[in-house]
DNA sequence: CTGTTAGCGCGTTCAT
DNA sequence: ATGAACGCGCTAACAG
């Protein structure tokens, strides 16, 4: 004897029991066309006592809305999404899916393959797809059949809104933190030249300096720790007397801390470090890094949220960023 | 004048230009039934003069399959989301599920409510349940439903499979490497009791410790920093003389260090520290710190595939952990 | 305000 | 080996 699955309750099954038609029941269950309020009342009824819940992928086909979320990470090279700043978007972005029994794949968006974004738009899979670290050119790149359900956490564009931390504002209050302490000879560990994330935080950086009457350090980095030691290490060799970095994010902020522990330089003594992005580490270090918040989690929900629920939202919403003030600067 | 969005090509499309019938199409698309060979090419060349590729929501509906991978983390509070680790398991789900066209949703699975597990089962927009950190009271509850499309990264039963790392293993060649280099007063931070994870590496330190004739000094920590410091502070005051630490994760681990060395306690001159997990950060702590390696990326792109393609798995699969010599022991 | 009807794109018997 | 026909569960026109 075989005890059968207890079929799941359907549509037609609400609206039996509620003593509707079936597309009643469907206007009630989608809140959206009229029902008299008597009807909404038993169909509401039906459905919790039958324990109903719509099948999306039914509802998918239907409408032809697609049944999962793209998160799209642009970069040069298939390894940009092996990096903890992507694990944080995913994850967000995964958490608000699971509220409208959807989901998110994950992929790499070559920088110069606009042909992935034709396919995406053509792909009835496909609900919406969130950009992450794009560039102009991709930007301008997405076809018209994926605006309106397309955004970005990074730039965006008159057709793709903006999700992003300000991370220019992020930069002067660091900037500003360090100049108040009185270091003078401030280097920058900056992201890779491509990187449209960097150029705020590098114009903060070239403004700030300047005004100050100060020489400009710039160092590129790409956002990894050994990345941040390399740079500290030029910093050092070209630039002996700095007595200030300012990281653009705190992996590299830790590398360079690294760097200097090992030739021996006192931090925050002879040179201050700060980061960017308060990574959970970044209160561990030794000293315990100095560095400015990002709050990834809180961009990459209203970004997933905003793309599911094709809400109207402006052309960039920036974050704000808090200085997170600890030992090394 | 609307530019319409250039329809995708349907199964129906790619019949009619291979001049057969949707039914035929069909069964050489899906691989499926049987065909003449020349019926075969004609639709394989059909399909990609237009680029056909099924439409995955259709596919789920007329099968059932369901369309998105449910990662459940088990715990006592939603927080339990916010961990680096989930959020790998997470992005490597993600990334497998792109090249099915599928994607995942992320959710909490309070401990003590297994009526998730049976909304799971009914809801037929879920194609498979990758459970996180579970329990066996959790494990006994998994729908027969939902058997053959669960997996568990962790602790497996009879009728879900197990995707984990060799923590046993790992903790043995710690422990032996902690005693071969003369740590005589070996204490250890495990996690939370009700997590079935911390029982082998548990058990294998008793038995460690107790066949080499010394004490046992367990310390419950909760895998993240702060439970570390806290851990360890615990460790200081009850057992001074203490010469070695070995923390079940990175993070407590990390968080020991930084209580060890706002003590003034030298690392590893007085006291030895390893960790578990080789966390990014953990090649940067000042000193680098001894750890573990623990492939989740792995793990978790297994399991995914497992579940998204109804393969048979052993029911327990064990991934190698690998001794990561640094300074801190 | 409500019910009828017609698909959405695909898998899958059944005849042939 | 192949094609006709039906159903998966739901939404969206349309007619009442």
């Amino acid at each position: 004897m075989v005890s059968r699955a207890p079929r799941r309750a359907t549509l037609e099954d609400v609206a039996r029991v509620a003593g509707v038609s079936r597309s009643t029941a469907s206007r009630v269950i989608a809140g959206y066309g009229a029902a008299s309020a008597t009807a909404r009342d038993r169909v509401v009824a039906a459905a919790a006592q039958l324990g109903y819940a719509p099948d999306p992928a039914a509802r998918a086909l239907a409408t032809g809305a697609g049944v999962r979320l793209v998160v799209a990470v642009a970069g040069a090279v298939p390894t940009v999404l092996h990096d903890p700043y992507v694990d944080r978007v995913v994850r967000a972005a995964a958490e608000v899916c699971a509220r409208r029994e959807v989901g998110v794949s994950l992929e790499w968006l070559p920088l110069h393959a606009p042909a992935r974004l034709r396919q995406l738009a053509e792909d009835r899979g496909v609900r919406g797809v969130l950009i992450v670290n794009t560039t102009e050119l991709i930007l301008a790149a997405v076809p018209s059949a994926l605006q309106g359900r397309t955004v970005s956490i990074g730039i965006g564009s008159r057709t793709v809104p903006s999700f992003d931390v300000d991370n220019g504002g992020a930069a002067r209050t660091i900037l500003g933190h360090l100049l108040g302490s009185g270091r003078r000879r401030i280097a920058m560990i900056t992201g890779p030249d491509w990187m449209p994330c960097t150029r705020r935080p590098v114009t903060a950086y070239r403004e700030v300096i300047r005004a100050a009457g100060l020489p400009i350090r710039l160092v590129p980095g790409d956002f990894t720790a050994t990345g941040g030691q390399a740079a500290m290490l030029t910093i050092l060799e070209r630039w002996p007397d700095t007595d200030a970095v300012f990281a653009n994010s705190d992996a590299m902020a830790l590398g360079a801390l690294a760097a200097l522990r090992r030739h021996g330089v006192d931090v925050p003594g002879d040179v201050a470090v700060a980061g960017f992005d308060d990574v959970p580490f970044a209160a561990l270090s030794a000293p315990a890094l100095t560095t400015a918040s990002h709050p990834v989690e809180q961009i990459a929900t209203a970004a997933a949220t905003a793309v599911l629920d094709r809400a109207w939202v402006p052309p960039a919403t920036a974050y704000p960023s808090e200085l997170i003030l600890r030992e090394s600067a």
